[in-house]
RNA sequence: UCCGGAGUGGCUCAAUGGCAGAGCGGGUGGCUGUUAACCACUAGGUUGUAGGUUCGAAUCCUAUCUCCGGAGCCA
């Protein structure tokens, strides 16, 4: 047999006889010829049976292959400028794994919660197959980003003892003898993370028990949160803008073939350059009543906020300075004015909504034990966290990027559950 | 939790008070350049569930279940 390689490698054999391993696509069936569309997990190509070209044992083949067999089909690479992927397959010969059962989808529309219940077969189809490529480039864009620029990964429990910011969206689980509670960020570990190691990030799933059921929301979802000593807001908004930028560009540069598939525009995310558009909430709010919004000083933005924001710019909107009311008990108060916080989110374009939140953090225990005590917050809870006020606190911030929310930005795709491989909803914990 | 929408063949949908239908997928046959190929034939239904109104209910009413979209909350 010819030599086995890739399909993504194909473009290298030109006019070679190679051999290529995996599963069949589609096939279109004619008289004297037919089509086998195959896939092996890197590339879509199309290959050509003719009858006087292989074996009649080969030809009646397209009598038994149905959809998804696997095969080793071995052929001659030639041009095809009309196929996406440049190359087609004069097929000599074809092997047989397995010839597969009827295989539920179709190669047609389906509704959202038949492909979810097979999600483990739907994971095939070019659509998810080309968002979870891209998916993996923007999380090795993370790590790359934040390997390059002198911070230390510094990972963060799953498990964690208390309740620590509202306790009505932790998943609460059996520990034992006692109760524990997965995780919602990383944020206060990697707070003593940056004392050891000045800049660091952490990098994995958050479990929300959130009742929300929008298309922007899954109960387990991935956040990178880098966290950096010595940092201001404004140190924290300049790097959050580079690396939102940095991410965009590695998409474009390594997966054009991912975005065709996806059928993206491309020339949206060509457009994303720093520097993006930095408001205050006040000039927000001033937009927003431009806008004919109603909101009153102190009220957090939503949704459809955000995305009227959004319609404004063709850049990622950062939203700085919010009422120190709507935000967290750990948010640094603007020294200049004790009602806002220095707390900052980025808007993605196009509604995709936010994709950032961050903050400098409260250095000072002082200010701290009294947000602790006017939230009620159990105060014994955050001892260990006040130890790191007490032995050399330093001015610092971080901020935490929403992975599925990127991808699903860059991706243009609709819901943020095809952004994540296995997603977790409120109303779906299988497969 | 609240607001709105939808449940009909394996899948996607049509039928709005009067014979439950189409496309895809399956099966059979045809076709030498197809692009979610095409053409012909064919099998496949207790209309989410329970009750009610009616000569007659997929269609109207009540209850209930499931899913979808959105709000709040947030990445």
């Amino acid at each position: 047999m010819s030599p086995y390689i890739l399909a993504k490698h194909i473009s290298a054999h030109k006019g070679e006889e190679v051999t290529l391993k995996g599963w069949v696509y589609n096939i279109r069936k004619s008289g004297k010829i037919w089509f086998l569309i195959f896939r092996d997990g890197t590339e879509f190509i199309q290959c050509v049976v003719l009858k006087n070209e292989v074996p009649e044992a080969v030809f009646e083949m397209k009598g038994t292959l149905t959809q998804e067999s696997s095969i080793a089909v071995s052929g001659i690479v030639q041009e095809a400028p009309r196929q996406e992927a440049g190359y087609e397959l004069l097929v000599k010969n074809i092997e047989i794994y397995h010839i597969a059962e009827d295989y539920p989808i179709a190669l047609k529309d389906h509704g959202v919660e038949f492909l979810l219940d097979k999600r483990h077969l739907w994971l095939r189809s070019r659509g998810p197959y080309a968002i979870l490529k891209i998916r993996a480039e923007i999380e090795q864009a993370c790590r790359d980003f934040f390997n390059e620029r002198d911070f230390t990964l510094v990972d963060s429990p799953m498990f964690t003892p208390n309740a620590a910011e509202g306790s009505t969206t932790l998943f609460e689980t059996q520990y034992f003898e006692r109760k524990a509670y997965l995780t919602q960020s990383g944020q206060l570990y990697s707070e003593a993370a940056i004392m050891a190691h000045n800049r660091t990030y952490c990098f994995g799933p958050c479990f929300r028990a959130e009742k929300s059921k929008t298309r922007r929301h899954l109960t387990e979802f991935w956040m990178v949160e880098p966290e950096m000593a010595f940092f201001d807001i404004h140190d924290d908004m300049d790097l959050a803008e580079e690396f939102v930028e940095y991410l965009v560009h590695r998409a474009l540069k390594n997966c054009r073939r991912e975005l065709q598939i996806l059928e993206r525009d491309i020339s949206k995310l060509e457009s994303v350059k720093r520097p993006f558009p930095r408001i205050s909430y006040d000039e927000a709010l001033a937009i927003l009543h431009k806008k004919g919004f109603d909101l009153q000083f102190g009220e957090d933005l939503g949704a459809p906020h955000e995305t009227a924001i959004s319609e404004d710019f063709d850049q990622p909107v950062m939203i700085w300075r919010w009422p120190a009311a709507s935000k967290a008990f750990y948010m640094k108060r603007d020294p200049e004015d004790e009602r806002y916080v220095l707390g900052v989110d980025v808007i993605a374009p196009e509604g995709h909504g936010e994709i950032i939140g961050g903050s400098q953090r409260e250095e000072d225990i002082k200010v701290l034990l009294e947000r602790i005590e006017k939230e009620q917050l159990p105060k014994e809870d955050f001892e260990w966290f006040l130890d790191l006020r007490r032995y050399g606190s330093v001015p610092h911030s971080g901020f935490g990027l929403g992975l599925e929310r990127t991808v699903g930005w860059i991706c243009g795709t609709h819901h943020i559950r095809e952004c994540i491989p296995w997603p977790r909803t409120m109303v779906r914990l299988k497969p």
